[in-house]
DNA sequence: AGTTGACCTGGAGTGCACTCCAGGTCGTAG
DNA sequence: CTACGACCTGGAGTGCACTCCAGGTCAACT
């Protein structure tokens, strides 16, 4: 299957700007162009661009994210340092994680907080005794 | 206590060209100066950074940052739509761990799949049998 | 034959969150 | 008294990851 660059767009989630961004900085291999000259991604292609997006998501910078598809290029001896970046990545991954949910416990409390002003002020409304109690 | 602002910085993790920066878009009310008009940052104004770091590392953009401390200076009157800022935050935080835990999820099994080939790299190598068993 | 719409290229522009700089002022140590 | 280091100001510069633009090509419809 070969997809348009507009199809690509829509499947991948990334914007038709940004699949041509990717391929200038190396991101992505070329892909097959039609009798046209017009783009013509490959099912592959768009594996590797849902494997991109991930890896964007967790936050990886775009140097990165080349050094990984410069290796990919380079074969099976590549291996190897694939794999340590991987591991790194999802390391950093969990300590985001973790990192994010210590924000969480920080939310609830403030947001805990403004619950029980938001009771008091209603302890103090003429009537509403019974409800804040 | 007051601080001077190298301290505020060292004891904030900010920089001391982020805090300035900080005060001029308005994201921290000016802090008292001492008589030579230095910067004296009051223990008040430490934990409001303290706070202010726990919102930009859940990715809350400076925009929604300054809404809130606006909000603040607007007294209780305000709270209402600040918790609601916090509420709103709080999901979209608990969304992004969902969404980097999902990320977690593909970077180990391909970081499974290295492991897999690496044990068949060396299950072809004169005399690993046995390790790759 | 003409118009439309999707696509092409190289290059410029954008928004965000800082970060750096030049030139100047203070208070203290030598 | 001067040298130093920490601080001050307004404004310019940076890096990242896109995003937009002008001007052009091409195949398909009317």
């Amino acid at each position: 299957m070969s997809y348009s660059i507009a199809e690509a767009a829509r499947r991948s989630g990334l914007s038709i700007d940004t699949l041509r961004y990717y391929e200038r900085i190396k991101l992505l291999d070329p892909p097959a162009r039609d009798t046209a000259g017009r783009r013509a991604y490959s099912d592959d292609d768009l594996n590797w661009l849902g494997f991109l997006t991930k890896l964007r998501t967790t936050g990886m910078p775009i140097k990165s994210m080349r050094e990984y598809a410069s290796l990919r290029r380079h074969g099976v001896a590549s291996a190897g340092r694939r794999k340590a970046l991987l591991v790194e990545q999802r390391r950093s991954v969990a300590e985001r994680i973790a990192e994010l949910q210590g924000c969480l416990d920080v939310l609830d409390y403030k947001i805990e907080n403004y619950a029980q002003v938001e009771r008091k002020v209603l302890g103090v409304e003429p009537g509403m005794e019974e409800i804040s109690a």
